[in-house]
DNA sequence: CTAACATTTGAATACGTGTTCATATGTTTA
DNA sequence: TAAACATATGAACACGTATTCAAATGTTAG
């Protein structure tokens, strides 16, 4: 008999997964990676040009966006040329931008 | 006029803003216990116990998620009872499992 | 008041990871 | 073929931070 304990709460490993995910969001040189893809698809160079990062620690950095599916890459020539997988990467970036912009609450 | 569409990309400290909360969200016990406290407010002790973390530990994150604005405490006697400060993060984690959701692409 | 409970705080440690550098792989052109 | 360009990879370092422990603060009951 199969009981599948948590409903209310997500299960640990739906929360680990998601946890990975957020950390891969948390930080800035990978975030503005993803925002830089959001809309075209963009070379790796011309990302690193954008956000004076080094060619090196961009394909870093894409290695593991491309391995959470955030971002997908395809060959174009001699360059590699990365966009978004879906949509709901760009939902999360506005409903936490949402939350940061929320009016303060005094405590 | 309120235009808050973003033109394309977001000045830097608006991308270390995101970062910054994707980042306190990226980890498994931080998210596990925002989780615990969307639904209604819950003591530290309770949270402690329901995920089984030292009340130390609870407490240091919550330090953290009161910072950022994720969570709020109130107290209630002897104990302190924590829940969301708006309905965004709720939104970032569910568009953030749809995510997690979506069907492998062969690549 | 004291005692018991609930939460917070600070220091110390252990571990992960972002970044850099050097090198390798892959692709097109001469 | 070789050379030039674009990207990827691996090792090494530096830094942040999650966790633990001990002690402090705050709150209520006796």
């Amino acid at each position: 008999m199969k009981v599948v304990k948590l409903e209310r709460v997500e299960s640990e490993e739906s929360i680990a997964q998601l946890a990975d995910m957020f950390r891969l969001m948390g930080d800035a040189s990978r975030l503005s990676i993803i925002v830089a893809c959001l809309r075209e698809p963009v070379s790796v160079g011309d990302i690193a040009k954008q956000l004076d990062l080094s060619p090196s620690l961009v394909s870093h950095h894409l290695r593991l966006l491309r391995a959470a599916r955030i971002l997908k890459g395809e060959r174009r020539g001699k360059q590699m040329f990365y966009s978004a997988c879906d949509k709901h990467i760009e939902c999360v970036i506005d409903d936490m931008m949402a939350h940061v912009g929320e009016p303060d609450v005094e405590d």
